[in-house]
RNA sequence: GGGGCGGUAGCUCAAUUGGUUAGAGUACCGGCCUGUCGAGCCGGUUGUUGCGGGUUCGAGUCCCGUCCGCCUCGCCA
């Protein structure tokens, strides 16, 4: 075998002369005729020119040269030199060629199903690119991730040990539990018809680790929730994952807001600024979500004051049951935005709840449109309180407080779009914090945590935690970068008193407390420190890096929307014998269907 | 579980109101070409139109079912 003296990246004018062997794939050949071959040959660190010319070199050399095809792999020994023609610009290597003088076809490839291009990778569908992965992953755009991938992973992992962290794994085969995400079930051999569960996250591990007296946990590790993917979102996911004791949570949004700074600058060469803090109360107000974005300026108001002293019905009948009107103000909204364009927004806001998104211009100072005439009575103060100009637009969401706010807060976002509101290459953080302890969940009929059964109140909320769990506060914080959640956490609940109350909000008895969490009721009873942590979504990160809007992108061997690895055909069908040692028998397709 | 979009050559796509032999680019194969670099020129091979039914003289096209992929609501403590 010929082994590689250097890479395909690296020669350069001052190596002319030098004999080197280099290894890779044929990225293109350019066959001149008889005597003549050129080849592009690539490597994960870059491409040099090879050349196979019958004045330097023997016929065999030559006619093995001539044969080779786009991703053919071989090793080619010979001399580097100064291009006879012209230097190419668009390479590192690119003042150099190297004449071949001894090849070695390392491995022709078969017919190729996709090429691994740059140029037109995304015209090719992406059921192929998952299936031929290994094909995929070698073009320079995705090495270029997966070496982004890893400087991020190295840069935390640097920077928490410099901050004294300790890296501890946490286990893969735990106990389910409820709450939460629906959790990927594993059977046990050993202990027939018990179950496994994979971690939606090392939560309690890492809290228990704290009652361990580690003091500050690190880790990088894989969260598995049985969930339906998105865009944005997969089953299994990577997150960095830390905790940390007698700290409150101002000590943790610092460490970790130096951190986002840190590795946005230094491996994204990305100024994120200062990391300004917003209650969650004024973002769900002022922009309707609770990641909220914050590198355009549309804000959202509540006039649900001044929508009660309208006729209007769908005004009336929101108030009358409690609910929200909320009003955004589109500067020069009129003009822009076509009757084409505002029913598009109408539609986004149904598909958040809302029964529509009535709309009015204001111009020649008039109120213009089908619903104008229900808002003409309190023109004067609307214009007021929205600061209306002439020619702009004014939406109105109208529901619940959460249905209100979210929908319109989504028509924000699609109007950003649809505006280009957004600057280019803006990066814009923020810390949410304040969170609600608790939803109410209409359908179960309980209040849900906001965040995790775990989340401490706030000191100050601990009075009001059981007679109005709806007003508590929770220690809650959430990093959102340019309208995307990238990590969350807060201070845990270390008094086992109050976990036991919080549990019981939730409306787990305290027996199913006592069983599917008793061990960490037990380990917050043997001297728990007070502690507090986050979990970072590093998908996310490399995501925002990159600027893709799609987690497949960022992942090496990701998954379809139904959970397949359609590489390797994951999942596949157990043997009958897997099946019979863990005891488990498979219902007839039939009744299965029957049971539902 | 619901809604939307898509599936035609290895790949990316085209194919009039249903119309007879399903085309183009690219990859691949062959030929030409000594300075190319997304090489060029000439020629060629490549099809279960996702799968299964149905309507029709005739289906890539229309209908029903189903599978797969993508986007999305619910869901994601």
């Amino acid at each position: 075998m010929l082994k590689r003296t250097c890479t395909c990246g690296e020669t350069r004018k001052e190596n002319a002369g030098e004999e080197i062997v280099l290894s890779g794939w044929i990225n293109t050949y350019r066959d001149q005729g008889k005597g003549l071959v050129f080849i592009d040959l690539r490597d994960r660190y870059g491409l040099t020119q090879v050349v196979f010319d019958a004045e330097d070199t023997t016929p065999e050399v030559m006619e093995i040269g001539a044969s080779l095809r786009r991703e053919d792999v071989i090793s080619v020994k010979g001399i580097v030199r100064i291009r006879e023609g012209k230097p190419n610009a668009k390479l590192t290597t690119g003042d150099i060629e190297l004449v071949a003088k001894e090849i070695e076809v390392v491995n022709r490839t078969a017919k190729l199903p996709i090429l691994p291009d740059d140029h037109d990778a995304d015209k090719i569908g992406e059921e192929h690119r998952l299936k031929y992965r290994y094909i995929d992953l070698r073009r320079p755009k995705m090495q270029e991730i997966l070496k982004l991938r890893h400087k991020i992973t190295q840069f935390t992992r640097n920077f928490f040990a410099d901050n004294d962290f300790l890296e501890i794994e946490t286990p893969l085969l735990i106990t389910p539990t409820p709450e939460g995400a629906r959790d990927f079930i594993v059977p046990s051999r050993h202990q027939s018809g018990q179950w496994y569960a994979l971690p939606q996250s090392p939560q309690i591990f890492k809290q228990i680790l704290m009652v361990a007296g580690c003091d500050k946990y690190l880790q990088i590790c894989k969260c598995l929730r049985d969930e339906d993917p998105r865009a944005d979102r997969q089953a299994e996911f990577t997150q960095i994952d830390l905790e940390m004791s007698f700290v409150d949570q101002d000590d943790i949004l610092e460490i970790m807001s130096e951190f986002a700074s840190r590795l946005y600058k230094e491996v994204g060469g990305i100024d994120l600024g200062e990391l300004p803090q917003m209650s969650w109360k004024d973002a769900m107000d002022n922009y309707g979500s609770d990641r909220p974005d914050i590198r355009f300026d549309l804000q959202l108001r509540d006039v649900t004051e001044l929508a009660s002293k309208t006729e209007f019905k769908v005004f009336k009948d929101a108030i009358d049951s409690g609910g929200t009107v909320k009003a955004m103000r589109v500067p020069g909204g009129a003009d822009k935005l076509s009757r084409k364009k505002t029913d598009a927004l109408a539609e986004v806001a149904k598909t958040y709840g809302a029964g529509g998104l009535p709309t009015v211009k204001y111009q020649g100072g008039e109120f213009l449109t089908g619903v104008a005439k229900f808002v003409t009575p309190i023109k004067d103060e609307l214009v007021e309180a929205l600061g209306l100009e002439d020619g702009d637009i004014v939406m109105f969401g109208i529901g619940s407080y959460r249905v209100a706010c979210t929908a319109l807060g989504e028509v924000r976002l699609a109007l950003a779009k649809d505006l280009e509101l957004i600057p280019t290459g803006a990066f814009r953080g923020l810390w949410i914090v304040d969170f609600p302890m608790f939803d109410w969940n209409e359908d179960a009929g309980r209040w849900v945590s906001e965040h995790h059964p775990f989340t401490a109140p706030l000191e100050s909320q601990i009075d009001i935690l059981e007679s109005d769990p709806g007003n508590c506060v929770s220690s809650g914080y959430d990093l959102v970068i340019n309208g995307a959640e990238v990590g969350g956490g807060s201070i845990r609940i270390h008094n086992p008193e109050i976990q036991a109350k919080v549990f019981g909000l939730l409306g787990l008895s305290s027996e199913e407390t006592e069983e599917k969490f008793g061990f960490l009721l037990n380990a917050l009873r043997f001297g728990a420190p007070p502690h507090g942590g986050v979990a970072f979504g590093l998908d996310r990160l490399v995501m925002m890096m990159i600027g893709t809007d799609n987690i497949r992108d960022v992942i090496a061997f990701p998954k379809t929307q139904t959970g397949a690895d359609l590489m390797c055909e994951a999942p596949g069908e157990a043997d009958p014998k897997q099946l019979d040692e863990l005891g488990i028998i498979m219902r007839e397709p039939e009744a299965a269907t029957e049971a539902k």
